[in-house]
DNA sequence: AGCACGCCGACT
DNA sequence: GTCGGCGTGCTC
């Protein structure tokens, strides 16, 4: 019986009755009462990872289970799937089991009985007033007696009269709201040949039910969705289901809206904060199969899914998949194994693959499909760089005059501009010009933004907020305090200044709460109230704005800094997204990089519009240190309250480091967060060639390792943030 | 994750 | 003398 606890593995129960595997029961545990699912008797985790042999409960101290929960047992793909990223991950399966289970099981709402409409006919049955009432508001969806007789205005002594004639029969009313059924016949597209040709590619491993992972890749605008859409259409045929990863649930609505004017029907949709009614109605709907086709967050992969016939990952290629808490998995690699699981095909949809798909697809495990041209004949747009360095904003601003000619000429053309910045707030960092004093975070070693709307300084990591205040507290010195580089709120600022006549709309995560506010901001630029949109990461998005025409990128160098692994393929990549905003229709497109950095790879591949070349440059940097896609990582963050703690279990843990051919461990390190929500944090980097199993590893290193005093260890296998 | 047990500081 | 802090350990 596996609890969605920290157990190392399922535990011992009686059952009264037999139990089928999957079943969820209420069981005993201790004091309280938990939702335990009956867990396959030769169960898949690995053998290091159950119990020790010699440590059963003796027969008679087992307990027995209780009540069977009203809910299918969880389809033998998913307990599989649970298992694999328990293993995967290290984590204890238990609590990748809650992830299935977290929605509230136990105090479902029973299902009451009410009135429908039967095929009999209305006979010699005296035909009152009343009577006809009802029989015109029942139909065949069941309503309760309350319902049926305030609609109708009739007593409930008249809806018995009816049930005692057989013109009214008992059912039950469905909890569920039922999911409409996408129809894969409406709204099917026109496809270009190259669009079609890829199309049917996709559709073979459906038809067949045959695991096989496809990347599809295409510029921006090139009509991927419309592609895997004829695969999800297919899937649909099959009878099966279809589930559709998305980064960011920001993007569900306007995905929605897409497939609504192909299937004639909405998605189930799932995401962290769905309200608790509709969640339980779409846990139950995928898995008694009336909802067909769910597209969600990564947290979407451990619904109940009982006949899963397709798995796409829209923009594979974001670091967004990535969980950097709790569990912590890979959306997109984890999508692959769930599809292989349920022996379902996988796309993997990108305009700008991940090094790591694009090295699967040349040793041939995925396959490639390539759409070359954008839709309905739009350019590429033209990117070019404004160096900085020659062409510098005033000082004290932000933009540089290139590019405020480009923003004035676009909008006295009547269209759209929108400048990009990926960082929240008016200045990133507060500094004291008497002093020299930086206004930092109290529980994290990073300094705090100043978001001047609200008049405060607040942490980007922890939520940590103080007013921002009129002297430096560290030298007193009044009106000292001057805020260094830009935010969005600043580069507002100075297109207001600029740009007195625009009408400007700013989009940032935390300026649109919900994925509402993002639809209507969204609207508005579509529907042309604006035309000059300001933003952070969210406008990178797959957003279809006609007439957009001009982007500029604020500071193109960004991304750069900070020794990450991945920081040039993720500005190529976050870059690239920004550019396709531009032009994407019967206009042209135009995109200015600033930069201070020109010659660097990352902007020559995007000004030349040449990301394979990048790309090989990128992996020829990889390959030789067997860096991930070529070597495998898995960084061990060790935490305490003081830095003294963490230090020592550092060293006690890479004294105990594993030393065999191929594989290095690194560190330890202050990790790159030196300081986290008040915990000293240290890392270690485990790094091996490929082919070696880098789980057994880590669970024979961390065996005998007992943290102590609030001390901690948490491991990230495939790590891709260096925070 | 809860919840109890347990071993050291400020109260009636 | 006790109430209670939360550190450590157990739950089939």
């Amino acid at each position: 019986m596996l609890v969605p606890l920290p157990f190392p593995g399922p535990l011992d129960y009686l059952a009264p009755e037999p139990l089928e595997p999957g079943e969820l029961v209420s069981i005993p545990l201790g004091k309280r009462e938990v939702v335990g699912c009956v867990w396959d008797k030769t169960s898949t985790v690995p053998s290091d990872f159950a119990a020790p042999p010699g440590r059963e409960i003796a027969l008679e101290r087992l307990r027995p289970v209780g009540a069977k929960l009203d809910v299918r047992p969880l389809p033998h793909s998913l307990r599989r799937f649970v298992d694999w990223v328990a293993a995967y991950t290290l984590t204890p399966p238990g609590l990748v089991l809650a992830m299935a289970t977290r929605i509230h099981l136990k105090d479902a709402p029973k299902p009451t009985l009410g009135w429908v409409r039967t095929e009999a006919p209305e006979g010699d049955l005296r035909m009152t007033p009343p009577r006809r009432s009802v029989l015109n508001v029942a139909s065949e969806i069941p309503m309760s007696t309350a319902d049926l007789s305030s609609k109708s205005g009739a007593s409930s002594a008249v809806i018995r009269g009816l049930a005692a004639a057989g013109l009214l029969r008992e059912a039950l009313i469905p909890l569920i709201a039922p999911f409409a059924t996408p129809d894969p016949g409406y709204g099917a597209p026109v496809l270009s040949e190259e669009q079609a040709e890829a199309a049917a590619h996709l559709c073979r491993p459906v038809r067949e039910s045959r695991f096989e992972v496809t990347l599809l890749e295409g510029v921006t605008g090139s009509g991927k969705t419309e592609v895997y859409l004829e695969a999800v259409a297919a899937c649909l045929d099959e009878g099966r289901q279809v589930l559709v990863l998305l980064p960011e649930i920001a993007l569900s609505a306007q995905w929605t809206d897409r497939f609504i004017r192909r299937f004639g029907a909405a998605p189930a949709v799932w995401h962290s904060d769905l309200g608790q009614k509709l969640r339980r109605e779409t846990w139950a709907a995928i898995s008694d199969g009336s909802a067909r086709v769910l597209v969600g967050a990564r947290s979407a992969l451990f619904l109940p899914f009982n006949d899963l016939g397709l798995v796409v990952v829209d923009e594979e290629h974001e670091s967004a998949f990535k969980q950097e808490e709790g569990v912590m998995y890979h959306g997109r690699d984890m999508a692959v194994v769930r599809a292989r699981l349920a022996d379902a095909p996988a796309i993997l949809v990108s305009a700008t693959p991940s090094l790591e798909t694009l090295a699967n697809v040349e040793t041939g495990r995925y396959r490639h499909e390539l759409l070359t041209s954008r839709h309905g004949g739009a350019a590429m747009p033209d990117v070019e760089l404004v160096d900085m360095r020659h062409d510098p904003p005033e000082r004290g601003l932000f933009l540089s005059p290139v590019l405020c000619e480009a923003i004035e000429t676009t909008l006295r053309a009547q269209e759209q501009a929108m400048l990009f910045l990926n960082r929240r707030g008016y200045a990133p960092l507060t500094l004291c010009r008497a002093c020299g004093h930086r206004m930092q975070c109290p529980n994290c070693s990073a300094w705090l933004v100043e978001h001047r709307a609200r008049g405060i300084l607040t942490c980007h990591h922890c939520g940590h907020t103080e007013r921002l205040p009129n002297s430096c507290p560290e030298c007193h010195a009044e009106n000292s305090l001057v805020p260094i580089g830009p935010g969005i709120e600043r580069i507002t600022e100075e297109a207001k200044m600029r740009f007195p006549d625009a009408k400007i709309l700013v989009m940032a995560s935390d300026t649109l709460g919900s994925p509402a506010a993002t639809a209507e901001a969204v609207r508005r630029i579509s529907d042309g109230e604006v035309n000059l949109i300001i933003g952070t990461q969210i406008v990178a998005k797959g957003w279809h704005f006609p007439n957009l025409t001009l982007v500029g990128v604020v500071d193109a160098d960004l991304g750069l800094g900070g020794g990450d692994l991945r920081a040039a393929e993720r500005t190529v990549q976050l870059l690239h997204q920004v550019a396709g905003r531009a032009g994407r229709a019967e206009r042209p497109g135009r995109v200015l990089l600033q930069s201070y950095v020109g010659e660097h790879p990352v902007m020559t591949a995007l000004v030349s519009n040449d990301f394979q070349a990048f790309m090989d440059q990128e992996s020829a940097q990889r390959r030789p240190g067997f860096w991930p896609p070529y070597g495998r990582l898995a960084a061990l963050i060790i935490s305490a309250p003081d830095g003294a703690k963490a230090d020592a279990l550092a060293r006690e843990i890479a004294l105990a480091a594993p030393e065999c051919e191929g594989v290095q461990v690194l560190g330890p390190a202050p990790a790159p967060l030196a300081v986290l929500r008040g915990r000293h944090r240290r890392r270690l980097l485990l790094r091996t060639v490929r082919g070696i199993a880098v789980q057994p590893l880590l669970r024979k290193w961390l065996a005998d390792i007992r943290p102590a005093g609030g001390a901690r260890v948490d491991v990230d296998i495939d790590p891709i943030s260096f925070l």
